[in-house]
DNA sequence: GTCCTCGCGTATAACGTTCTACGAGATCGT
DNA sequence: ACGATCTCGTAGAACGTTATACGCGAGGAC
């Protein structure tokens, strides 16, 4: 019933169908022509002589078919290159779609989620549209409208700021999971590495280099959802300063997970006194912000500062740019992600939550301090 | 008949629709409660009072109705949060839907060129899904396919290896305009930049610096068709090597335009006795592949040999890498190629191909040559 | 007052699937 | 030999739109 051993989904190209087997009026004897017309599974039937209800049967490996039957039905539809028409199938359940929101598609971390997404999904038999959004939580509503009116499946959203309150919304239409986002949820599944490790993980790396004043880049929200990747790295990143005796250094810069962001938050932090000595950027796209300025500027990284970035993207794995950085295991999270969905598609309810370990990838944006931070403590 | 006012298309998010005005039979008293419902024409049509026909009139700005009803009509639609369903409307003619490939996603190129097309087609109403390929072209037919399944009303391809015949063959089906390759089509519009210029602007610049051994990566294709960019990228690059005398001084390598494209050209490059002075690497991707090599080894750049890519990529202006590059205006390119698409959905069918011109960014990764190159001539 | 046109609204047949009924044979237990 | 039970196949009604083909009343022209 789910999927189909690939010998029977056998349609490729499309040819022009011409009516052969019974005598149909042209549409018309020297209208322009029309387009090549695909064929329909009644086209098919006439082809193998059967019911159309016969072969919407053997399309779907439904119960009721007798091999000889099944064998000229295929027969017909590869030679008749039949293709199901996504629009019909939808009217009556069905789309053998999915969708993909990325919020950010700029941002590299969800193409590489996106990489893991796509051969799950291939090898069930589904396709996968994704659908970009601007980077505001009212486009993203709309994209994912624009995703339920066409009657797909099932979605897997990519999208940082969503108020939980819309995923459970979405999540009472169609099946979905969200990545990237940890926390039990109700109606929906998650898969997400846990923040708070990932942000310790750079704390106690800062430290153990013997930095004491370390800045951190959260997002500017008024949502104070705890599973929101922010406000976990973000207590993470406060957990850990506090375990090392470091709460009064706590340093938190709202800013936005861009690269505009980190430019801005740059800027913020050139304007003060004393700069810190380590920066937690809390994601990549703001660390290279923030760093851009800080090479223009003639501060040397990590000479004077150090930076760490946070989801371990290509450009950081740049010799030049070398950045140290927490890596989520994008292309996992996507498989899982999408594991998960098709398990929803199947009829599963319960709420399913995974969570992964990050790991942290130490580059060349993070040294030891020069100097020791001309802190009264120490 | 085309775009309606935007005043026409207020429905937004969905509820719950209970059958008021008529008595229906429950589907069943205590089943699990059935998913949300969304709205249809004939919901909105009995709560206004009209026929369904009158409905779809109101909803597709048709001729035939009268204020009074117009007015009636779509406060029901508001009122039950009414949207379309998209796939009864492509069983029907238009799903309001157009498709990009992309063929490549980790390829910021591409990402640029969607963010001028997205603007153009949510300005009038359609919904942008993008389709990711792996990099080879039966998986990008294979996505095409998918598209035409679902019934898309045009598609923007950005597809740099897909045979033309393929092209003609979509073009036949539905309205069809190519990204990022140049020359005249029969059956579909073409957006591009004219890439002999570009190769040329890169030559005349790296001979201006003093080089003269400049090699250029291409790609390895058997397809010589000339509209392709690689193609027409190579053809510039040896007519301009050609006009400042250097055709003994062609040399061409044969490898992809990915990022382990790049590896490996320059592993090809180091086997060598002499290193170029300069290369042309037909894309930043493939340059930022070469580049990491080169670093890697610890030649220096621009100072034992200067790299050149192409596409301005975001990444090749990140200070330490500041990469030298043309600039095909990937944002403009994006939004000529919508509005050339809704051109075609709206009923145009004779080709159209834009070409634009590239400029050059010159970066840090090009400069003069420390020693001039020992060569015989000279 | 007819005859026409025009403006406004409705009835209804597609579009291509899916899937529930149901029917006709064949097989089987007794 | 005769219901009962399988197996294989067909009829036909949805699904939610669109768009053509009408119907009907109100003016206008004569």
């Amino acid at each position: 019933m789910r999927s189909l051993p690939s010998a029977d989904r056998q349609w490729r190209q499309y040819v022009h169908v011409s009516e052969q087997t019974e005598a149909v009026p042209e549409p018309m004897p020297d209208a322009p022509v029309p387009l090549a017309r695909r064929a329909t599974l009644r086209d098919v039937a006439r082809r193998a002589g059967v019911s159309t209800a016969a072969a919407s049967k053997v399309l779907r490996g439904a119960y009721g078919v007798s091999p000889a039957m099944r064998e000229r039905v295929q027969e017909a539809m590869t030679a008749l290159a039949y293709r199901p028409n996504v629009s019909a199938r939808g009217m009556r359940g069905k789309t053998f779609t999915v969708g993909v929101l990325v919020s950010d598609i700029q941002n590299q971390f969800y193409d590489q989620v996106l990489s893991g997404v796509a051969p799950v999904f291939a090898g069930a038999d589904y396709a996968v549209l994704i659908g970009q959004a601007e980077p505001s939580v009212e486009s993203e509503i709309a994209m994912v409208e624009a995703m339920i009116d066409h009657r797909m499946d099932g979605l897997v959203l990519m999208t940082p700021t969503m108020p939980k309150a819309e995923l459970e919304r979405f999540a009472s239409v169609l099946p979905v999971v969200v990545v990237a986002r940890g926390g039990a949820a109700v109606g929906f599944d998650t898969v997400a590495t846990d923040d708070g490790i990932g942000s310790a993980l750079i704390v106690d790396h800062l430290v153990g280099l013997g930095h004491r004043s370390i800045a951190h880049l959260t997002v500017d929200s008024p949502d104070d959802d705890p599973t929101l990747p922010f406000r976990a790295r973000a207590r993470g990143y406060e957990a850990a300063m506090r375990r090392h005796g470091l709460e009064d250094r706590i340093d938190v810069v709202r800013t936005s997970w861009t690269n505009d962001g980190g430019t801005a938050a740059a800027r913020l932090l050139l304007e003060r006194e004393t700069l810190p000595t380590a920066i937690h950027a809390g994601a990549d796209v703001a660390a290279l912000g923030l760093l851009s300025v800080l090479w223009d500027v003639g501060i040397d990284v990590p000479g004077d500062i150090s930076v760490a970035g946070y989801d371990n993207s290509p450009i950081g794995m740049l010799a030049p740019v070398s950045l140290t950085s927490v890596d989520q295991g994008a292309g996992e999270l996507g498989t899982r992600a999408a594991q998960l969905l098709l398990e929803r598609i199947g009829g599963r309810t319960e709420p399913r939550s995974v969570l992964l370990k990050p790991t942290l990838v130490t580059r060349r944006t993070t040294a030891a301090p020069r100097i020791r931070s001309a802190s009264p403590v120490d």
